[in-house]
DNA sequence: CTTCGACGATCAGGATTTTCATATTCAGGA
DNA sequence: TCCTGAATATGAAAATCCTGATCGTCGAAG
């Protein structure tokens, strides 16, 4: 699996080098837009990671470049923080996922691996819904039946897990594995609180609940009225 | 790399096994102590992973019989939370390391690395040390000039970094991927602003300063006066 | 039908962490 | 020497998150 890094500054460029290739992959890294483009137009990745400040030519042009050439690959690209419509224009011009600055790099690895799994992810994929509950991943926001909703980070990956996985029921333990990257701990209710404060803003006032205990279980998230496997 | 976890909990035990093995170690799971007892002296693991709290026979009990066998591995253990004395107790008894649960994944995965590659290791590197400041890793305490100093998860970790790396100036950006998992972003000052409240703690109203600036470069610690490099 | 116990919900308080606005320091050039 | 801009320090507010206590509810047993 080759990976592309175009990242000028050389900190940030080194950091992410270093750690993919500990993770496995093989990767290039082009320190300026456009050497990026050169390489991404001669040898075949399965990915190419784009910072969009770069010097000389930013990211979109590169990105815009490449698709012009006719490569067809995965592009995950680096943005500054609340930089949303930099983001929104990234992934018109066929982008497939993003990152916000500073990132973990945990985080970046699982976008990795699921970009170089699963090719292109389509563009609808970066919304996520259930009945008139909306969750764009893309530029952080959450919206019920037109309204928007502040979600903050905890909240915001709670929410998400919750869709990616509508209709079942999550344990705690699982939840706390993926929100928290924590082991399960039972004497700690954190899960539950976090939960209370995600139901005030996204079932609070609204026509009918998403989220449902499940008694021993943990917690669903459905749009129907009740009951899982009877 | 062969691992034997002993465990109980079914989810906890299953998350470790499962992790590990993703992380391309072998690993066998005992559910109860007198289980783990048995495989330990039996199979020749390069590191046993042992939680405290076990049904029938506890962790300090397994721990004591597969020492009195003469069996030379590392040990890692898992206990609750707060609960010092029993880390303190299993140190005594031999263990290694530990880990409070719950814990992130991430953090036992380091733990085990260390252990399985270098081995024991030597209950004196357990507590780190710089002039008069010290570090205990295991009690999670740290002292200067014999005054306890009470300390955050962060500010440990911290500060925790400084002392593996004694007279090293450490550029935001590494400080940044260790103590935050963070790829750096020039845009915030959080980690000034988290040294200063360790300066706080650890150099206000001592006799010297340990912790210092250099321009431009990043943070060292230092028992001596200034200047790295001249 | 009532009672009891386990499980979950809720709330307030607090601790920690981050952001933001503003000072201060430093190095190098005028 | 003095000025100036960049880097760092500082203080305080704001956001977020966690803890612990208490209350309510559900289900099973009597």
């Amino acid at each position: 699996m080759k990976i592309l890094i175009v990242e000028d500054e050389p900190k940030t460029g080194d950091y992410l080098k270093q750690g993919l290739t500990e993770a496995g992959f093989v990767t290039d890294l082009a320190r300026d837009g456009w050497d990026g483009l050169e390489l991404a137009k001669a040898g075949h990745y399965d990915l190419m990671i784009l910072d969009v400040m770069l010097p000389g030519i930013n990211g979109w042009q590169v990105l815009e470049g490449v698709r012009r050439a006719g490569v067809d690959m995965p592009v995950l690209f680096l943005t500054a923080r609340d930089q949303v419509e930099d983001r929104v224009k990234g992934l018109e011009l066929g982008a497939d996922d993003y990152l916000v600055k500073p990132f973990a790099f945990a985080e970046l690895l699982a976008r990795v691996r699921s970009l170089v799994r699963r090719g292109h992810s389509s563009l609808e994929s970066t919304v996520l819904k259930a009945a008139d509950l909306e969750l764009d991943l893309l530029r952080r926001r959450a919206t019920r039946a037109g309204r928007k909703i502040e979600l903050t980070a905890k909240e915001f990956a709670l929410l998400e897990l919750f869709l990616r996985r509508p209709g079942e029921v999550l344990p705690r333990s699982l939840i706390a594995s993926q929100v928290w990257d924590m082991n399960f701990d039972s004497d700690t209710n954190v899960i539950d609180v976090a939960v209370r404060r995600l139901r005030v803003k996204i079932d609070d006032g609204f026509e009918f609940k998403l989220i449902h205990t499940v008694r021993g279980m943990g917690y669903v998230l459905e749009a129907g009225p009740e009951g899982t496997i009877p």
